[in-house]
RNA sequence: GGCCCAUUCGUCUAUCGGUUAGGACGUCAGAUUUUCAUUCUGAAAAGAGGAGUUCGACUCUCCUAUGGGCUACCA
């Protein structure tokens, strides 16, 4: 048995943000790697000339480096197995493709697109005939001394069937007349997916190779080559996908929120990661809240479920608000703070900060927790009626002022002086206290829910602005 | 169309032949509470359908249905 390292590979396309179930997959590689005392590389595959994004690797090292999912080997980091960027790796794929024409498990290829159009079957499927492979080595020779544009294409041998042995699926078997002689290398001289990922997997000295379902099918394609070359072929786990719904994986087209976007909407890096490690992936135990390095402790590949997951955002606001409750407050302060920007009204911001945080799932609930803040005016009247407090307009017309004169003499401000005010105020008029709280709250804030209580939200306000407040309220049902 | 894969509460999932099919989110109902929220308690809620195999199937086999993936000089 070998005892060689276990080196598990993240292999994104720069092609714009990165998505959730991409940083899925490189959430498990990262993990079973490190479960195993393993390595974790980080190869960039540029080959797709024409998706490429600008900015797009920046977006990838700065998601891979907020998850703390930190890569042992790099383009950043660099490494003993460089480049890690696949479009400095280019005399490497063509060395290695000529290797196989040489062995006859590839050829070239000269067909034109119009050819290769003509090809269609009656379903609309397109399946290459070998035309080239035909070609004598005269023939081959000469057209490449007339650079007529060429690829090389991996042959297929069109008997028999391929089987592997997959972590999450287990057997899989395809015949190989289903399968393709797929390009190696393109006209561009740039390699596919198909070729450059056996050449580097292989180069790299990748041992587990973790990727999303969607290469199960062409698998055999690529475990052919590995034999063709001779060389040992890659444990592998095909993930599921994550889904938007039913019918429809999350994707980047259709506006899904990436991790980015989750990161803008104020979750906690901690809580998404979390979160997307539950999809698709079971501790086998109920414990639903872990940190990366208990998650490294945790994983194993046989809680890999088979079957697609929908991804559930009110689920992850539910972890979110957990890991925002947990935070230190300076810190929830620190980074609910850039949500204060807006708010005009001077009030005690640090005593906000302890108001929300029990309250909010994600720092982007702030603005509509704090919009009573800067925004009194004008509000409905009928908040005053409520039934649970037994509470009501005329009621709050009527008790309004003795619950002004109370605080207008209290000096101490704090919320528990205003409590100690206004709990004998209620008793002295024979109201339950619920229902001067109640009015006192509806009276200073105007809303229904607030991120306190009354004399929570009178000492936030302070007591200028809610002695005003409540004047102002008092006017208007009056008026009314 | 062909091939590959999947299918347990609305959602994420446990179960790996014998369970009252468990947990979590969400929902609903109560309790606590200084409103809202938190917290706590409880409830409703699932094996796609049909054949087998078996003393016994959610679990194994086959068929069907549904969904997804692949079928590119995209990855």
């Amino acid at each position: 048995m070998s005892t060689s390292t276990v080196r598990t590979r993240f292999a994104p396309s720069p092609t714009g943000f990165m998505h959730i179930g991409n940083l899925r997959t490189a959430l498990y590689a990262y993990l079973f790697a490190k479960k195993n005392s393993g390595q974790f590389i980080l190869r960039i595959e540029d080959t797709d000339r024409e998706r490429l994004v600008e900015d797009a690797v920046a977006t990838i090292y700065a998601t891979l480096s907020l998850a703390g999912l930190g890569h042992d080997e790099g383009p950043d980091v660099g490494g003993l197995h460089g480049p890690y960027t696949q479009s400095e790796r280019r005399h490497i794929y063509e060395k290695y493709a000529k290797e196989l024409v040489n062995a006859s498990h590839a050829y070239y290829c000269f067909c034109t697109k119009e050819r290769l159009d003509t090809l269609t079957d009656e379903t609309g499927n397109r399946r290459y005939d070998k035309h080239c492979l035909h070609l004598s080595k005269a023939e081959v020779e000469a057209k490449l001394a007339a650079g007529v544009p060429w690829v090389i294409r991996q042959n297929v041998p069109q008997e028999g069937a391929t089987t592997f042995s997959d972590m999450v699926y287990g057997e899989i078997t395809v015949e190989n007349r289903e399968l393709h002689d797929n390009v190696l290398l393109k006209s561009d001289g740039f390699p596919t997916y198909n070729f450059a990922n056996v050449v580097d997997d292989h180069l790299m000295e990748i041992t587990h190779v973790f990727r999303g379902m969607e290469y199960l099918s062409s698998t055999p394609n690529y475990n052919m080559l590995y034999d063709a070359f001779g060389w040992a072929i890659p444990r592998y786990a095909h993930l599921p996908h994550i889904m938007r719904d039913k019918q429809h994986k999350l994707s980047k087209r259709h506006g899904d929120a990436n991790f980015e976007d989750f990161i803008a909407k104020g979750f906690l890096p901690e809580a998404i990661l979390n979160y997307v490690a539950l999809l698709g992936w079971n501790p086998k135990n109920e414990v639903e809240k872990f940190s990366l390095q208990e998650l490294v402790e945790a994983f194993d590949v046989s809680g890999i479920s088979k079957s697609s997951a929908v991804f559930d955002g009110v689920k992850l606001r539910w972890l979110n608000a957990q890991y925002v409750k947990e935070l230190p407050p300076q810190q929830f302060h620190a980074l609910a703070a850039p949500y204060y920007g807006a708010i005009s009204t001077p009030v005690n911001l640090n005593l906000l900060s302890a108001l929300l945080q029990p309250r909010i799932s994600a720092f982007s609930d702030v603005p509509e927790a704090a919009e009573f803040i800067d925004s009194f005016e004008g509000y409905d009247l009928a908040l005053f009626d409520n039934a649970g407090s037994k509470s009501s307009v005329q009621l709050a017309k009527e008790t309004l002022p003795a619950a002004i004169a109370a605080l207008e003499s209290l000096a101490d401000w704090s919320n528990d002086a205003l409590f100690g005010a206004l709990e004998p105020l209620a008793a002295q008029r024979d109201l339950k206290k619920k229902q001067l709280l109640w009015i006192v709250r509806i009276a200073v804030t105007g809303r229904l829910s607030t991120p306190g209580g009354a004399s929570e939200m009178c000492a936030l306000l302070g007591k200028a602005q809610a002695i005003e407040r409540m004047k102002q309220s008092l006017r208007r049902l009056r008026n009314a």
